[in-house]
Formats: C-alpha cells, structure tokens, sequence
DNA sequence: AGCACGCCGACT
DNA sequence: GTCGGCGTGCTC
C-alpha cells in the first residue's frame, strides 16, 4: 500500500500519514485534499514512508489532489521548512501560511486560469539617466548575478533607490530570470505598481498583497509558482511565493517594521528573503535611507556588501533644513507651537503645501477629570479609552471597545471633563482655528477606512485643493508630494523614553521619511520637529541628515546592552483571562530554561507593555544568546518541554527575533 | 485549531 | 428535571 505523509494546517507537530489510492501517486509538495476529523481539508504532502505506524483501521485514503496546483518545487519547499523550524512553528502552519486563502479551501471556486502569456525579454530602456552613484551601485549588484551576494543600498531619500532596483530587474528578466520585489505597503499606493508596469510593458507583473480579493491573490500565486509570472511585486507575504525561476530579489525600505509578521508564523521577510537569496545562489538588495541596525551592522563587517547613494538624483533638489522647536520657551497651544504656526502662514502665503506629523489619532489620548481624576480607561485593556470627538465616543485602540462620550464624570458626577494631550483630529481642529481659510485633510485610520479614500486625498493634494495635511505614520511613506515644503512633526518625544530598544531606531527611521517629503521638486524644504530636548543627538543626527552618526553611536549602546545585533534573542509570550496565570506558566518556563540552558541566557518573566489586552493578561519572558547557533537549539529544546507540559487556560507563542523586547 | 465528550451549576 | 459552562482528549 502507498501512504502520503500529509501536514494540515493544525498546530501539531506531527504530519498525518494517509493511504494513496489507485493512480495518484503525489510527490513531496503536492496539495491533497483529505478527509480529517469529520470534515475535508487541504494539506501538503511532506513524505512519502514506505510504511506507516498507523494501525490500517485508522488510516484513512487521500480524496483527490487540488486541482490547477503543481506540486511545490523542492527549493520552495526547504525554504518553508528553514522557515517553520527557524521561528519554531509547525510545517503544516507554515506551509499553510504560504499558501492563498483560496487554495488552503477544500471545496471551493474555480480560480480563473490566465492565458499563458507571451513575456518580453527586454532589453529594456530607462527614460532616465543614472547618476555615477547609482551606476556604481548597480554594477555592485550587479556582479553577483549567479551566487549568493547580498547588498546593502543605503542610499538617502530622493537619491534614486527605485531606479537602481528597476535597472537590476530588467538585468534580471534579460537573463531569463524572475525578479521578487517587495515593498512595505502596495495596497495604498498604486504609483509604484503603475510605474513598474510602464517600465516593463509585455512583462507578465503580478502584484501580491493582502488587499487582493481572493481571486486575484490565488491567480498571482499560481502565475508566480508557474513561472508565467516574471516579476512579483509584493508585501511581506510574497516573501513566501513559490518562484521556479528566482534570479534577484529586492527588498525596498528593508528597515519597515511591517516586514515582521506579528502572529502565527512570526517571520521576518526581510530575513527570510536574504536566507531565500542564499539558498537560492542569488543576489539580493536591502534599500534603505535608514537601514536596520542588522543591516548596517552585516554591512560594516562585510558580510554584505554596502552600496551609498549620498546624493539626490535631481541635482536641483537640496535636503531640507531640519530644525527643532523648543517647546519648553514656545509653549504650544493646542498642540501647535507658535513657530510651526507662523511657518504654516508663510506657506500658505506662498501656495505651497505643508504636512502636519503626528502619530496618535482621535482629538485625545484621555479624557480627564477636574474634580477626582478620573481618568477614562479600557475595561478590558490596561490603557486610556482615545476620545473621538466627532464620533461622540471614547475608543480602545488596542481591542476596539467604544462608548458614547460620558456627560459626567462616572467617578464624581462633576460635569468638569477635559480632554488631555491632541490626536490629529484635535491638531486639525486647532489649525483650522489658527489658519482660517486654509484647505485641511486630516490622512489617519479613521478617515481612510473607505476603500481609495486615502487615493482620493492624495489627488486632491497633487491638484493642490490642499493646502495642509494632518496625519499619521500613513502620511510618512513613499508618496511624493511636488509642492510640499514644510513637515511639521507634533510630538515625538515619547519615542525618546520608550523602554522600547528599538524604540529610537524606529524613530529615527520616521522623521527622516517624513522629512524626505520636503522639498523634493527643487523648492527647499524645512522640516520643524516640536521638542522638549531640542538638544538631543537623536535630532542633531536628524537634523544634520546624518544616518551613520546615529546609527554608529546607537550600535555602539546596542553593543553595551548585548542587545541584537550584537546577540541574538527570543520573546515567549504568554497570555490568559485567568489573572496571574500567564506570568505562572512564564515563571515555570524559566525553570525549564534555565534546566535546558546551556548558553541562553534567561531573564525573568515580566508584564507585557501592554499588560492586558481584550481580557487576557499578557506576559513575556526574554531568552538570549550570542549567535543563531546557540539559540536555536535551545528553543527547539525549550518548546518541546513547553508542549509537554501544555496548559489550555494560557496562550503562547515564541517570537524569534522579536521586533520589541 | 476544531470538535466531541463529559461532568457540575442555575433556569425555561 | 435540562441547558450550557469549559476542562480533556483526539484527529491519520
């Protein structure tokens, strides 16, 4: 009898085995669907045994192969196993996780299958010149075409990034290869896939996000494991795509947060794209104005190789002028100081347009009372219910609790509320008063739920009916905006005191992509950060457009601290609704650790940053090492004794390489 | 993860 | 007397 070894998407270690039924005969990688408990799923075929343990009452038989689906290639399948032993989660999930929504349903649609389309080979021109910086790192990448060879293209905004990546893919498509590009975001900014497209016309392009439907994620899937697909465009996810052909891969703003994956399967796709390079023998370029400290660090010991691109393109576009405003002499009002105000006005006066920076939506972070403070709060979360004035409604923006806005104060009854601290509908309330006249959008979560709002504000901005923008972090990436001249940033002084190790990083990153909004079609820009430590060398850094600067001085206190990338760590998490249950499960964790140890260093259990979450006490318990070496083999160890001794009342996952310790 | 089974509390 | 809470075990 013939038995298949199948992985389902069940968070079991173990695969399944099932007898083979007469003519099917599936490879390692085929997609089978078969029958599992009292329903049908779809699982992978991991093995094929020559025997199996299973008692043959109990196996049961394969119902049939997904239809349309080639077995995954061998190479894409190692580099999902790396991926599930790597971050410790079992194949079936990973595998799964790899796979569309659509192909992972045991019974559903057909998916359209695309024409075998014909495919240009090039050559392909550019309607643009290269700088002797962006030649000279193409040819640096270029290179390596063949082996293993990862760049680091730390190239400042405006420099030209995009066309050194465009120009290294059409190399690639010359050569017969398939090009990944990913990218942080895509759904909201469509420019980058329209000026690929015009890049490369009769090139077959998918893109592959989140924002596909169902239908056009599974198609792209399929045209990339195919082949028919010659280049990818994609968000982390694509990381994972199945590419027979795979010659170049580009990972563009590689620093993004948004690269980690946040649950499940807790990868890095920057990560897993440079392992995917290895693996595969081919190069790969991380782009970045601020790259990772990881990045930065594997580039300064050689272990990739380093491309800079100090200059912008356009000779005629000049950094802006970063300056702080001393909020403690220009006390704001309303959130907004004096000097951003009267640099608002100017460029009002003048017909240019500004952006105003502040990450925290809603009017304001709490309301407050006078009389007993009282404060509001989440019931079910340890923070501050945000008050959104317009809606009437105080929100959790942790587990989405809502309530209409109190007209007393629950505690005392005194009808003396006031809001405390600004969100950006606040700020834009506080600039239309200072600036009448003036044509305001406010750009942040809760005006951008309509699908193509966020498009429809970005056109009303480039046919200047704006004048100023207020917004979020979702201001702060890739747009270009040719009649904007000034960035006003609100309040980023809490990233200063994060416990957070990352947290000045991040910050770093953010004000340099804000300010790279300024400025950028020959008109210098300016860019005033509000500030309580206007002497801070994260903002002298900032201000002196000086990546290295900062990034040495924070290497060097990362290196103190034996914090990545000078050691290696791993978060377990724990969560559950029964109080002090978690940090129990967390402080026996430690003892089995400390019991496995080794060369792992083990903290003590602490409350999560956010201690609870939607009912769930949340905990966490940090691990660290000083390779990959020795982690590895621990946390393999370590989970295992941790499923041995499983208890249902708590959640937890292994981060490996958290973003946040 | 789902889904069944099974054993104790408050209600049509 | 039952409905249903979640603790436990199992899925080839």
């Amino acid at each position: 009898m013939k038995i298949a070894r199948v992985a389902l998407d069940v968070p079991l270690d173990q695969a399944f085995d099932f007898a083979v039924p007469e003519g099917l005969d599936p490879p390692r990688g085929s997609l089978v669907v078969v029958p599992f408990g009292r329903s049908s799923r779809v699982g992978v075929v991991v093995a094929r045994p020559g025997r199996t343990e299973v008692p043959a009452e109990r196996l049961r038989e394969i119902a049939r192969l997904v239809e349309d689906v080639a077995p995954l290639a061998e190479r894409d399948f190692e580099l999902l196993e790396f991926c599930a032993s790597y971050y410790q989660r079992p194949l079936g999930e990973t595998l799964h996780a790899s796979l569309p929504p659509r192909l992972r349903q045991a019974s559903r649609r057909a998916i359209k299958s695309p024409g075998a389309a014909e495919t240009s080979r090039g050559p392909f021109a550019s309607p643009v010149e290269t700088t002797a910086e962006q030649s000279a790192a193409i040819e640096r990448v270029g290179e390596g075409f063949g082996r293993f060879h990862p760049v680091l293209l730390a190239g400042i905004t405006g420099s030209g990034k995009t066309e050194v990546y465009l120009r290294l893919i059409a190399q690639a498509l010359e050569r017969g290869l398939q090009a990944l590009y990913l990218v942080p975001e895509i759904g909201l900014t469509p420019q980058l896939e329209e000026r690929v497209r015009g890049r490369f016309p009769g090139v077959a392009i998918v893109a592959a996000h989140s924002h596909l439907g169902e239908g056009e994620r599974a198609q792209a899937w399929l045209a990339a494991q195919s082949g028919r697909a010659r280049i990818v465009l994609g968000t982390r996810l694509a990381a994972l795509s199945p590419m027979p052909q795979l010659g170049l891969i580009v990972v563009d703003e590689e620093h993004d947060p948004s690269y980690k994956q946040h649950e499940g399967l807790r990868y890095s796709a920057r990560d897993v794209a440079v392992r995917r390079a290895q693996m595969a023998g081919i190069p790969v370029v991380l782009g970045s104005a601020t790259p990772s400290l990881e990045s930065w660090a594997n580039a300064k010991q050689g272990r990739y190789a380093l491309a800079e691109l100090r200059e912008r393109a356009f000779a005629s576009a000049s950094l802006p002028a970063v300056r702080t405003v001393d909020t403690r002499a220009d006390k704001p009002v309303d959130g907004v100081s004096d000097a951003l105000l009267r640099a608002l006005k100017a460029r009002l006066a003048r017909g240019e347009q500004s952006l105003v920076f502040l990450n925290r939506r809603g009017f304001s972070p709490v309301l407050f009372c006078r009389s007993c403070a009282w404060h509001s709060t989440c019931s079910r979360c340890s923070a501050n219910l945000v008050l959104h004035l317009k809606a009437g409604e105080l929100r959790c923006h942790h587990c989405g609790h809502r309530e209409r806005v109190p007209a007393r104060c629950p505690g005392c009854g005194s009808a003396d509320l006031a809001p405390v601290g600004q969100g950006t509908q606040r700020i834009e309330e506080t600039l239309a008063r200072g600036l009448p006249g003036a044509r305001i959008a406010r750009v942040d979560r809760d005006t951008t739920a309509r699908k193509g709002a966020l498009a429809d504000v970005l056109g009303q901005v480039r046919d200047e009916k704006i004048d100023i923008l207020v917004g979020t972090q979702m201001l702060a990436k890739g747009h270009d905006y040719p009649r904007l001249t000034l960035v006003g940033v609100i309040d980023s002084d809490c990233a200063l005191y994060s416990v957070d190790f990352r947290a000045a990083e991040r910050l770093f990153a953010l004000l340099t992509q804000v300010a790279g909004r300024a400025g950028r079609a020959g008109e210098p820009g300016e860019v005033l950060i509000q500030t309580d430590f206007p002497t801070h060398p994260l903002y002298a850094a900032v201000a002196a457009h000086d990546y290295a600067a900062f990034a040495d001085a924070a290497l060097e206190e990362r290196r103190i601290a034996r914090f990545p990338p000078f050691a290696h760590i791993a978060l377990l998490r724990a969560e559950s609704k029964h109080a002090g249950e978690a940090a129990a499960f967390l402080r026996s964790a430690a003892k089995l650790a400390r019991a496995a140890g080794g060369k792992v260093e083990v903290f003590d259990p602490v409350p999560a940053p956010l201690e609870r979450k939607a009912g769930f006490d949340r905990a966490q318990l940090l691990v660290r090492a000083a390779s990959r070496a020795a982690l590895q083999p621990f946390l393999r160890r370590w989970r295992e004794a941790l499923l041995e001794k499983d208890d249902r009342r708590v959640r937890w996952s292994l981060d490996v390489d958290p973003q946040e310790a």
